[in-house]
RNA sequence: UGGGGCGUCGCCAAAUGGUAAGGCAGCGGCCUUUGGAGCCGCCAUUUGCAGGUUCGAGUCCUGCCGCCCCAACCA
């Protein structure tokens, strides 16, 4: 997954790498990706994924999976198989270095009892609040805990007492003995193993005590030989703590490097857990895959190549400085990718029904139409042509501006891939609505050329009436109207944007297309790339719209006052 | 007001102290049986601000200004 043409990276992050290499410091690069199992996987993480696996391929080393299952509370098996599939998804293959934190639980713990035995840790029978109350403020110190000049054959006793299960959840913990005064908060002697009555999803019931972030992540590092430990800004206040429990761990050399980078964010959508799953809750969106979701298995639903995703995050770069991506680039690569590869079609979003009036009347033909003229190799398939057909609403106008390339009284267009035909009539209903146009054809023009070799400047898509086949399509827009909901005011689904979902029911699409199996991908033409969906019933398909085409038209009819097409 | 991080084009992002890459967006034009795709061109005399060092500063120094992170027995 690294075959990509682009530019040379050169970001900070693999000269740091490049020098570790070539001062002998490291051997052989290994990276890793640590995912705690408590959620589904989304963009944001798509960075991280392909950031490690891409270096580590870059620089000849591996990138392990490790799974930050520390927390029994808030994990599940159900995750760490979905969180699997969708790296899996995006392309990427960890091979045999499938890891997890749970499976050091026994050395973590060994590891403990070194640390108090060295003095460097004590159990604490303060209160989580107490706790709280002593640990100072942003510019007061804290206070020492009463219990931290314990004995070491006292601590050790009473943590192997925990690791017996002999206290309550709460009761007791671990903590590092560093320093309360210490400006660094991390390093206000940090909890580092915990008392909880909960089942572990691997481990059952077998350890009364869990280990946290600070202590298990540092030493799962070290004890796979993590040589660039990469994580996102947030935690940089935690450096020093990594670093303090591998020397205290006596950790040979090279130890892991913690570096922090910039996590990736992307306009018009929010991305942790907690926001995501009020939009399910609420019922504002359809579930963990809806496809307006930036979670890995909604764009996957919504029909995001995973190649376009990894080249978003590649392409966003690696810094620290945070910003928002615009989710225009994302789409940019969504295009390309898919312009490549997705078979077009022709189906109509809005019908408006058009009758060829010199067209035979029980007549039809079959016309053959490109595949993807991107891709020779794709061929061309027959598409039904006959007296009735429909054509786009926005492709009509009785009275049309200057820009205006598409069919109006009196003008000549083309029918892709069929003929140029010319509006002779147009029939009101009564409200005074275009209900259906008229026009005759010119059968020398079969194909769309004319012999006289005359131009045209509309090309218009159509499906024959009596052979379209009935869709529905789904037509997204950004679920949120600012660039950072969580910035837009007090609350982030004040932000909403009602017009997120568009369902156009039904949809006229040319046959064939309604036995096509889910998470099939084409281009509607002229109106964007579309996906199968997981709804679709046989014979009735539904049409994810995975993003628009890049539309001049709109611009251009927005400027001048003239009609901005819809959808 | 403690500690840390960051400020280069609307957005993302490069630049051994040597005279501001690239991408996205935007804007012109060419081409076109998708107003798609493709192609060509334009788009920072200037790097948060103010000083200083230097032949030379986005890069070094000083002082400001602004934004973000840290006080979970979460990760």
């Amino acid at each position: 997954m690294s075959e990509d043409a682009e530019a040379p990276r050169n970001d900070f992050l693999r000269k740091r790498v490049r020098e570790d290499l070539d001062s002998g410091r490291v051997q052989t690069v290994v990276t890793r990706f640590p995912p705690e199992p408590n959620g589904y996987l989304h963009v944001g993480h798509s960075q991280n994924i392909a950031l490690n696996f891409d270096l580590a391929a870059e620089f000849g080393g591996r990138c392990h999976l490790r799974f930050d299952d520390t927390n029994p509370l808030a994990e599940s098996p159900e995750f760490v198989a979905a969180q699997q599939e969708d790296i899996r998804w995006l392309g990427y293959d960890w091979g045999e270095h499938l890891y997890f934190a749970s499976n050091y639980f026994e050395r973590l713990y060994e590891t403990a009892c070194h640390l108090v035995r060295n003095g460097a840790a004590y159990v604490c029978d303060l209160s989580s609040e107490e706790i709280e109350a002593r640990r100072g403020t942003l510019t007061q110190p804290g206070e020492p805990s009463p219990y931290r000049t314990r004995s070491a054959e006292e601590n050790l006793d009473l943590f192997q007492r925990m690791r017996a299960g002999e206290f309550p959840p709460g009761s007791r913990v671990l903590r590092a003995r560093i320093d309360m005064a210490s400006p660094v908060l991390p390093m206000r002697d940090p909890i580092l193993y915990r008392v909880l009555d909960a089942p572990h999803h691997r481990t059952g019931a077998d350890w009364p005590i869990y280990p946290l972030y600070d202590f298990a992540h540092s030493l799962s590092d070290a004890f796979e030989g993590i040589t660039h430990s990469i994580c996102t800004l947030e935690f940089i206040d935690r450096r020093p703590l990594y670093e303090w429990v591998l020397e205290q761990a006596e950790i040979a050399e090279p130890r892991p490097q913690q570096i922090e980078v910039a996590p990736l964010l992307v306009t018009g959508t929010v991305m942790s857990k907690r926001l995501l799953r009020r939009l399910i809750q609420d019922g504002l969106v359809a579930g963990w895959d809806d496809p307006r979701l930036p979670t890995l298995r909604g764009m996957r639903r919504r029909g995001y190549p995973p190649e376009a995703l990894c080249r978003f995050a590649r392409t966003s770069g690696v810094s620290r400085t945070i910003g928002f991506s615009q989710q225009s680039r994302l789409e940019h690569e969504v295009r390309a990718e898919l312009n490549e590869r997705a078979p077009r079609a022709l189906g109509v979003l809005r019908p408006l029904r058009v009758v060829i009036d010199n067209y035979p009347e029980d007549h039809e033909e079959d016309l053959v139409a490109v595949n993807n003229p991107q891709d020779e190799a794709a061929g061309t398939r027959n598409v039904p042509f006959s007296r009735e057909l429909w054509i786009e609403r926005d492709d009509f106008m009785r009275d049309p501006p200057k820009k205006f390339h598409r069919m109006a009284p009196g003008r000549e267009v083309r029918l892709r891939f069929a003929y140029l035909v010319t509006c002779t009539d147009v029939v009101l209903d009564d409200d005074g609505e275009v209900a259906e146009v008229h026009c005759t054809y010119d059968p020398e023009t079969r194909g769309g050329d004319a012999p006289d070799g005359r131009k045209v400047r509309g090309t218009l898509h159509w499906v024959s009436a009596r052979h379209a086949v009935a869709a529905e399509a789904r037509l997204y827009a950004p679920l949120f109207q600012s660039d950072d909901p969580l910035a837009a005011g007090d609350d982030f689904l004040d932000d909403l944007n009602p017009d997120s979902l568009e369902v156009v029911d039904p949809v006229w699409v040319e046959p064939g297309l309604e036995g096509l199996p889910a998470g099939t991908q084409l281009q509607l033409e002229r109106l964007g790339y579309f996906t199968v969906d997981p709804d679709s019933q046989p014979g009735r398909p539904v049409l994810d719209r995975t993003v628009t085409l890049r539309d001049t038209w709109s611009k251009i009819a927005a400027r001048s006052g003239g009609n901005p097409p819809q959808g």
